[in-house]
DNA sequence: GTACTATTAAACAATT
DNA sequence: AAATTGTTTAATAGTA
């Protein structure tokens, strides 16, 4: 029964290593010697030239591929469903965006492996970004009604495609990540198709888009006889449509858990429509010119009616709109990281590109000069789908994700280190809620955290359970196995104190055992100490200074955690807790400097109640996103256990 | 090598 | 009877 457990936690550190270096990227097999940025580069620079080289790499496998495989198509899955319609791009457009990737060769990236996650990801935003340019460039007046039917259609599959390619390449991320030990092999396809499907979207959007895409061929076939266009000759036969080995998207409350219907279609106003421009119907897949709006709307009316193809064509734009938001939301987040790391860099004390707040709440709680407030959690959590750029790899941050595939909970440490301020914590947070992400605290951490971030600093069992699920993606699957742990946990550790109560029993929290059960030990992989070491190379200043503000803040944490928003400061506690604990020991080798990653956070937090209106407050005005409240969805749910 | 902690697995008892 | 809840023991891995 712990097959999945198991593999993914203990045994083989080897296993467990490759695939975490697999996750983070920068080490991955298939990956050609990322050429690390040498000096001083701005991030524009660095981006630029890592989406440069991602598109290089990609071109180079193409060119092979092509060589090799004169054409044969390796259809099925992910792509085949579109292949019909992409075989039909007539070579105007094709010429037209030269460094736009067919989807079968998109299709071939994937599967062969041979680019890094990151280099995927670059990939498909410049192709997307790319994508938009031609959308753009279609949409001016300037070609038969028809013809613009087949490019239109053939960009909403572009489209489409892209979307899903990403979504596979999220799901396919993931998966990397869950079974950590797994080592791709750039030669034997380590993943079967199958599993690269397996995350596709809903089955119901496929049969949707289905529908849609099958709409525009048949129309196409009506018109092609007098238009002899061609495609683009890669000619296969168009592969039977993959059944789809669908899965709830909302599997791993990954997608689908923040789900906003943010459908833009309505608001009509007087003489301007939200689907009308350029005098151009604007309706995804339509793009018919009107002379005047009136006759636009008669077409709105006549062929966008509520009818089924309609209604399938606005929830295809729903998700699009989705994946936009989504993608808007990490790239964002990238971004922050970005600006946010540079700064640091520069060593300067406050100075970062922090909002408002922020900087009276460092004044306040800061005596220690260089403190940068970063309370983050193990790296910026970009999610696994967002890897970090090389950039980050120069410095060999520890990303969540080799965090995870260090296996067990073993790691109590964050370690993350020199990180950004604090953004991150609702972005942590919000993280590890979304990402199926192995928190790196323990068990006996994490139970008290729901303790105590409890009105009554009382939790049943099945609370405690709920706590997990809600607050952590990654407690959402394996169910039988972190329960037992979580049980183990109360049993075993005399810092949880059953009462007995009317109807039943709840757990509470003996901090005085707590405290005494800290002094123990940093521990960390080896593999990330090492790595850490090397990479960290700071300075007795910076830790002192975090010792100090340790110690002026050794105390009940928690006290804090319930006022204000709970949930945010919880993780923040969390990592504050175990930072005590690391800190009570030692510090004078790698792990030390792990300690005092972290530790930064402490600077924001004196007793003074005023001053969780710190950073904190920051994140939660400043930077709350829908997100953050979504967690009400595990809430009192109990059976959402099926899902694990 | 020893001691200790954390995680995972699993057996088993007591309750619900 | 089945599922939960608790308790224990053991194996394994990592650290001091």
């Amino acid at each position: 029964m712990m097959q999945e457990s198991g593999t993914e936690a203990t045994s083989d550190g080897q296993a467990s290593q490759n695939g975490g270096t697999s996750m983070e990227g920068g080490s991955r097999e298939g990956r050609p010697k990322s050429a690390t940025p040498s000096v001083e580069v701005t991030a524009a620079d660095l981006l630029h030239f890592q989406q440069h080289q991602a598109l290089q790499v990609a071109r180079q496998i193409l060119l092979q591929q092509q060589q090799q495989q004169s054409h044969g198509l390796v259809g099925g899955g992910l792509t085949s469903m579109f292949l019909c319609v992409s075989l039909k791009v007539p070579v105007s457009v094709a010429m037209m965006t030269p460094q736009v990737i067919t989807p079968q060769q998109m299709q071939q990236i994937l599967q062969q492996q041979v680019l890094s996650p990151q280099q995927l990801q670059v990939l498909l935003q410049q192709q997307q970004a790319l994508m938009l340019q031609q959308v753009m460039y279609n949409r001016q007046p300037h070609h038969e009604s028809f013809q613009e039917q087949q490019v239109s259609a053939q960009q909403l599959a572009f489209q489409q495609q892209l979307l899903q390619v990403q979504q596979v390449q999220q799901q396919h991320l993931l998966n990397l990540q869950r079974q950590g030990l797994l080592t791709i092999q750039p030669g034997q396809t380590g993943l079967p198709l199958h599993s690269l499907t397996q995350g596709m979207i809903p089955a119901e959007l496929q049969q949707l888009w289905k529908e849609v895409t099958n709409a525009h061929v048949k129309e196409e076939h009506n018109n092609s006889s007098n238009n002899g266009h061609r495609g683009l000759d890669l000619s296969s036969p168009a592969p039977p449509k993959n059944p789809l080995l669908n899965q709830h998207a909302s599997t791993n409350g990954q997608y689908m858990s923040h789900k906003r219907e943010t459908s833009t279609l309505e608001e009509p106003s007087p003489h301007s429509h939200p689907l009308y421009g350029h005098g151009v119907c604007k309706w995804p897949g339509c793009e018919a010119v009107f002379e005047d709006f009136q006759s636009f709307l008669k077409h709105l009316n006549n062929e966008h009616a509520l009818d089924d193809r309609s209604t399938a064509q606005c929830r295809v734009q729903m998700q699009v709109v989705q994946q936009l938001e989504l993608q808007l939301a990490k790239d964002k987040e990238r971004l922050q990281a970005m600006m946010t790391h540079l700064h640091v860099k520069s060593t300067e004390p406050k100075a970062t590109p922090q909002p408002l707040n922020l900087v009276s709440s460092v004044t306040l709680s800061k005596s220690a000069p260089e403190a940068s407030p970063p309370l983050s959690l193990p790296q910026t959590p970009t999610t696994p789908t967002a890897p970090l750029t090389p950039l980050s790899q120069t410095h060999s941050v520890i990303t969540a994700n080799s965090l995870h595939s260090v296996g067990p909970m073993r790691r109590r440490y964050s370690e993350k280190y020199n990180m950004p301020i604090s953004p991150d914590i609702s972005q942590n947070k919000e993280f590890y809620m979304n990402a199926d992400v192995r928190p790196p605290f323990t068990y006996a951490s994490l139970i008290r955290q729901a303790i105590l971030e409890s009105p009554e600093k009382q939790l049943t069992l099945n609370e405690i359970y709920n706590w997990f699920t809600r607050m952590f993606a990654y407690f959402r699957r394996n169910a039988a196995t972190w329960k037992n742990a979580v049980r183990h946990n109360l049993s075993l550790h005399k810092c949880f104190v059953r009462v007995e109560n009317v109807k039943g029993a709840v757990w509470t929290v003996d901090e005085i055992e707590f405290q005494k059960r800290r002094p123990q030990k940093i521990s960390g992989s080896p593999a990330l100490v090492k790595n850490i070491q090397t990479s960290l190379g700071y300075g007795p200043t910076l830790s002192a200074a975090f010792q100090a503000s340790m110690a002026e803040n050794n105390i009940p944490l928690y006290t804090t955690a319930s006022i204000g928003s709970p949930t945010l400061n919880s993780l923040a506690n969390a990592i504050r807790e175990e930072m005590n604990g690391a800190m009570d020991h030692g510090n004078s080798n790698g792990s030390d400097s792990m300690a005092h990653n972290l530790s930064i956070s402490n600077t924001e937090e004196p007793l003074d109640p005023e001053d969780h209106e710190g950073p904190l407050s920051l994140v939660t005005t400043a930077n709350h996103s829908p997100d953050f409240d979504h967690h009400r969805d595990y809430d009192d749910d109990q059976g959402h256990d099926d899902m694990l």
